[in-house]
DNA sequence: CGCGGGTTTGTTACAGTGTATCACCGCAAC
DNA sequence: GTTGCGGTGATACACTGTAACAAACCCGCG
């Protein structure tokens, strides 16, 4: 389930989720532009969550500027197809990559050291919860799951530093 | 474990909530000044979570003006001595009627129709949890769950409208 | 080919959220 | 008194996100 591990570059997976991404879209109709190529690119090299605005200003270079607003919408764009997931904790942005089944929950494993994201299935806290809902009377819609925390190597690094 | 309704003002829980807050300042030797009484009694008061500059502008006056510098201030000390709660999926805070244990997880149902917040209790989904990050490595050091839907008094307006 | 209508992008402006900094005040201790 | 400290006021600023409109692009159709 480990993804990414902040410590080092991991382009393959940035190109293999680049190749899904552009597989995903034509299955779909829509349009992988050159845009939105670009803004997965830049959430899927870096190891960490990334904000709008680093994505932009990742992009922009010399002549050229990418507005903050573009890459909002390229990454609405992404979200909606489910390539990319917006971590509210940190305002931030990461790739996704797994293909989730729709209504399937996920959970975001947020190291503070690091700052790499991973994913983990919410399948062994899905009864308690949805236990814990019918007792309230709640009828849920969407759920957020972060857990922040130590990853595996940052916690190794710590113990022998 | 309900609290606010949404549909109806409670200002016995807020008035309760104001005096548990001065008892657990003076527990601990902090200051319940009036600045922090109020945003207490601000976010106590309305039944759904408040944006910091609602607070601010609820909170000022013809002649006297509250900042909403002043008001994050109050607010961060009132989210350390655990009597209030920051939605990160909303951008807003809501009291706290609780007293957590120390170390205690917090579900936040968020009612997407009334705005009401209220809080459920982890312990059904601690296990799995725990399970699921034991498995990926990771050590947590602070949960977010967050879950939007539908309170049971809205689901019931919807039923027979 | 040229036209028409949807989609994508550029550009600007703006709203909303949160923090840094410094000055001032009140109070308690020395 | 004065010194220190926590709280507040005030301004400015950084960061996050959206609205509105124009220009470019794409694609199918006459
Ligand atoms: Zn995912
Ligand atoms: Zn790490
Ligand atoms: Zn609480
Ligand atoms: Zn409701």
């Amino acid at each position: 389930m480990h993804r990414h591990d902040g410590h080092d570059a991991c382009r393959t997976d940035a190109h293999d989720m680049l190749a899904r991404a552009e597989a995903v879209c034509r299955a779909r109709g829509l349009q992988f532009t050159p845009l939105r190529r670009e803004v997965l690119g830049a959430v899927a090299d870096s190891g960490k969550a990334q904000g709008a605005y680093d994505i932009a200003e990742r992009l922009s270079a010399p002549g050229r500027r990418v507005a903050p607003v573009s890459v909002y919408r390229a990454l609405d764009f992404l979200m909606e197809q489910g390539l990319v997931h917006r971590i509210a904790s940190r305002n931030a942005f990461i790739p996704c990559a797994y293909d989730h089944a729709p209504g399937e929950g996920v959970i975001f494993l947020i190291c503070r050291t690091c700052g790499a994201v991973d994913e983990a299935s919410t399948q062994e806290v899905e009864d308690g919860l949805e236990r814990t809902l019918e007792r309230a009377g709640f009828t849920p819609t969407h759920s957020i799951l972060e857990v922040e925390g130590d990853c595996g190597l940052c916690r190794e690094q710590k113990r022998t530093p």
